[in-house]
DNA sequence: CCGATGGTTCCATTATTCAGAACTCAATTT
DNA sequence: AAATTGAGTTCTGAATAATGGAACCATCGG
C-alpha cells in the first residue's frame, strides 16, 4: 500500500498520461487557466485545450459552478476564489509547517533575515511559509509558488537528500533555464548536490537573482516521503561569503530541529 | 436509459443547485479532508462521505493522483501541496487585488493599522489581502480564509451593497453563531446594514472577537458580479470609536479608489 | 490460530461524459 | 438592410468512465 509509492511518474503538467479519469480531464484544464497571465476567453481555451466546444463548454461550466473558475464580466474565465480557501485550509493544517514553525521563527530571530521553508513536489520546490523581518512587504508572495529547483538554496538542498535515481530522475526531467551568470546546469549542479551531502547546506549564491543570496539546509523524513529545506534570504550586500558561513550551522540546527520534531509530532506511524 | 421524460421535480427556487456530475462528488470529498481538523483515515472520509468502499476508494485515489490530496506515511488523508501552487497563482493574477494593492498600502501608511481587503463568495467573506503594519507576524494566516459575514467589518460592509432579495437570502441561510456579546443577531444585522448604507461605513465593535475593532467600507462593481470591503482593524485600545470615525473617512475614499481603478482596469466590458 | 478492523481489487451494470452538429445572438461587412 | 462572420450555447445518440457490491488481502490483538 501506499507507504512507499515507488517512483515519481509524472514530472511536469504536460497533458500526455491520464490515469486520473475525468479529472485529469478537468485539472488540466484548471492549469491551462491558472498558468494563464491573464483571463482567457472560451475560444482561447478552447484553442490550447484542443478538446470539442460542446464537451469544453461543459467542464468549464462545472469548474466554474463548483468555484474553481470564475466568470469575469467580459465572459473570460479567470481562477476561482475557492481555491484560495481550499488552500488556505491546507496551509493552516500543514503539520509540516506546524512543525517547523516555532523553529523558523527562532532562526528568523537570530539572523534576522526572511527565512523560508519549502518543499519538493514533483520537479519544483513549493514554498510553505516564509519569515520576514519587519518589513511591511508583499506576503503571500512567496507562500505557494513553485519555484526551479536547480537555482534555490532550499531546491538543492532538497535534492541532496534524494537518492541518486530519483535525483537524476529529475534532473532530466527539468529544463534549465539561466536566469544569471551564476546559474547552475546540469553538469554544475550534480558537482554541488556532492557538496551539499557533504557539508549540509546549500547555498545560492546570486544564481536565481542577481542580489540575493541564501543559505540553506535539507529537511526530510526518513522514508522520504516528502523532501524540503530550511533557507535564510537577503541581500548580497549584506550576507556577505563569511555571512554565509556563519549561518550555515545555525540552519542546519534548525533543520535538525524541524526534523526531530517530525519524528514526535507526527505520532506513531508504522 | 430512457430520455429524462417529464421532469418532475422543479429546482428548488432559493437554493441553487449544484449540477456538476462527478467533479461535483468530488469536491464534496476534497472539502471533508480540508475541513477536518486533522488528516483522516480512509474509515473517517467513508463514514462522512456516505459512498461505498470501492467507489470512494477510486476517487481518493484520483484526487491523490493529481496531487489534491496527500497520504501520509500512516496512510491517512490531507490536503495536498497542488492546492497551494494552484491558489497562489490565482492570488497573484486576481485582478481586484492587483488593482486595490497601492490603495491598501497607502491605507495602511495613513492610519498604521492592519488593512484587509475582502471578497463575498456565497454566505462567507475571503480575504484576498493583507497589510501590516511592523509585526513581524503570521502572514496569510488570514488571507484566503472564508470567515462570517455577520460579524466582520468586510463582510458587513460587503452586504450592504446587496439589493433586499440577495441580502435577505444570504442572511437566512447563515447560522448565526455568537462569538462575543457584541455579536449580532439577524435582526440586529437588518438595522446595521441600514446604518452602513446610510453612512457607508460598516465598524465592527469587537464583534467577533473581544479587543479587537475595525472600520469599513463596500467595494462592489456596477453590475455586482462581486461584492466586496476595505477595512482598517486593530485593537481596541487603539482604536477607539473617536478614532474609527476619525478613519470613516479614509476607508471610504480608498473604496472609491479601489472601484474607480477597476472600472479603468478591468477595461471595456459587456 | 482466530476474528476484527482497515484497506484494496474485480467486474457487470449504469450513469456521465463525449463529440459533433445545429442553433442563437450580436457585431461587421457588403 | 441583408448577409456574413465570430463567439458561445444547446442538443443528440454513442462511447466511456463511474458505480456498487462482494470478494480479496493485510495487520493487529488476543
Amino acid at each position: 500500500m501506499g507507504a512507499t509509492d515507488g517512483d515519481i511518474m509524472d514530472k511536469n503538467e504536460s497533458a500526455d498520461k491520464r490515469e486520473t479519469g475525468t479529472l485529469g480531464k478537468l485539472m488540466v484544464l484548471l492549469d491551462i487557466v491558472t498558468h494563464a497571465d491573464s483571463p482567457m476567453r472560451f475560444t482561447d481555451i478552447l484553442a490550447v485545450a484542443g478538446q470539442p466546444r460542446g464537451t469544453l463548454h461543459r467542464q468549464l461550466g462545472h469548474l466554474t459552478e463548483e468555484g474553481l473558475l470564475e466568470v469575469l464580466a467580459d465572459g473570460r474565465y479567470a481562477p476561482g476564489l475557492r481555491l484560495l480557501d481550499l488552500a488556505s485550509r491546507s496551509w493552516a493544517r500543514n503539520e509540516f509547517r506546524l512543525i517547523a514553525e516555532p523553529h523558523l521563527n527562532a532562526l528568523q530571530q537570530l539572523t534576522g533575515e526572511t527565512v523560508h521553508l519549502g518543499v519538493l513536489r514533483g520537479a519544483s520546490v513549493i514554498y510553505l511559509d516564509k519569515v520576514e523581518g519587519s518589513q511591511p512587504v508583499r506576503m503571500y508572495s512567496q507562500i505557494g509558488n513553485a519555484s526551479p529547483i536547480y537555482c534555490t538554496g532550499v531546491g538543492k538542498a532538497a535534492l541532496s537528500a534524494l537518492p541518486d535515481d530519483r535525483l537524476d530522475a529529475i534532473i532530466s526531467s527539468v529544463s534549465f533555464q539561466r536566469f544569471t551568470d551564476n546559474t547552475l546546469t546540469p553538469e554544475t549542479l550534480r558537482g554541488e548536490i556532492a557538496d551539499i551531502r557533504r557539508s549540509g547546506n546549500a547555498f545560492d549564491r546570486e544564481e536565481h537573482e542577481v542580489g540575493i543570496r541564501c543559505v540553506a539546509a535539507p529537511v526530510y523524513s526518513e522514508d522520504l516521503s516528502f523532501v524540503g529545506g530550511v533557507s535564510v534570504t537577503g541581500p548580497a550586500y549584506r550576507l556577505t561569503f563569511e555571512r554565509l558561513e556563519e549561518w550555515a550551522l545555525p540552519v542546519r540546527r534548525t533543520a535538525e530541529s524541524i526534523m526531530s520534531g517530525m519524528r514526535i509530532g507526527l505520532g506513531p506511524r508504522r
